[in-house]
DNA sequence: AATCGAAGGATTGTTGAACAATCGCTAAAT
DNA sequence: ATTTAGCGATTGTTCAACAATCCTTCGATT
């Protein structure tokens, strides 16, 4: 049922996500084309797609290449995480809304127990999108799906290090719970104090 | 140096914001094509940007068709701002960005001077913008402006009733003040209660 | 008469090939 | 060593064709 060109972006998508395809490569239209077996322009039309969700450059006549954050773009995504997020948790949401939030922490747990580092990172992001699930707001549960897909694309080099998910179960443990009991300034303030760390420890991987 | 593509959509968003194109109205591929004097494969690729931008909806197999908002559409545009636009005021912003704010403020009030309509209604959106541009965040600049282009889009019933901008001067005015004199807090609540109002008022209008 | 179903037409989705425009690189010339 | 010229590869765009899908109309059935 999903169009050609949509499971070429899909495609693409899980390759960036695997890490297969890292920052900065060049994705040229022939060789894609042929490797999955579709047109040229059919490539194209995947192309516009990921580069509206900027997990793609297009640089005119030279080609598109993966998205690569450099250091203002890493302050930059958590600012608009630091806005969203924290206006999220601020509105305190549906106790259907909450109880998600409680299932990823669950869902964090669990993959720590099984040492499964790659769980361990989506839980934190299904965690995160939880919180912005809590305004209930489709524009921005998508706004904040991007930016975790943009995030997750520098998140490799990161994820290489076991220790650096390290401590954040416990933040979001307490953090929902502050949200579950209803000290919603509270949560608000947890949160804003994790993004920060999260940010430097970045800055730090990231730092040249 | 654009590509034809992006004239083609910049065209194409030009209709919408005019109101020549009005929401559900159907988009063909190749009575675009031919008018603008273009492939029809590059009226693609531009429906892929303005769909990207939520301009314009894409039903598989059945075509492109103006945006139009549902009334959950109005509550959820609104959503949004409240997170962004007063996350950006309570966080002050250099003085170069609070000078843009009031830059837009001085425009409204020429706009009203000179009995202008629209030029009120775009010294409003741009007081909006420098609100977001306050936090300094490109990413937040450019999903403020997608939805404040989304918005053009069902303002034209609105904007034919010239009262409907009445008495959004003097908020403005307030809002601005209250941020220059560093009354952070209130700015944000003034703006909060502004856009509630506004929410209301677009409820209305749409309303059945 | 109302409902159902089968052509028919129109539009989208996708392909393939072609060509111009542009860029990066290499090699020649000063 | 620096500049220039040209070459090769890739993108940008067009065109033409065909399959897939949808909407409508028309007719058949009950």
């Amino acid at each position: 049922m999903p169009s050609v060109a949509d499971r070429v972006a899909d495609e693409l998508r899980l390759q960036l996500a695997e890490g297969i395809l890292l920052p900065r490569a060049r994705l040229t239209e022939s060789t894609i084309a042929e490797d999955l077996g579709v047109s040229r322009n059919t490539v194209r039309e995947a192309f516009a797609e990921l580069a509206s969700e900027r997990l793609v450059v297009r640089h005119p006549n030279r080609g598109v290449f993966v998205a690569s954050l450099e250091p203002g773009d890493i302050h930059d995504v958590y600012t608009v995480r630091r806005v969203i997020e924290v206006s999220a948790i601020r509105g305190g949401g549906s106790p259907e809304a909450v109880a998600a939030v409680r299932a990823a922490v669950e869902e964090g747990r669990l993959a720590a127990a099984a040492n499964d580092d790659e769980g361990l990172g989506t839980a934190n992001q299904h965690f995160h999108k939880a919180i912005v699930a809590l305004a209930g707001s489709r524009r921005l549960n998508t706004i904040m799906a991007q930016v975790l897909a943009e995030m997750r694309l520098f998140f490799h080099k990161a994820t290489m290090d076991a220790h650096f998910y390290s401590g954040y179960l416990k933040d979001n443990e307490e953090i929902c719970a502050a949200l579950e009991a209803g000290e919603l300034e509270r949560a608000a303030e947890l949160l804003l104090a994790y993004l920060d760390r999260s940010e430097e420890k970045q800055a730090e991987v990231h730092g040249e």
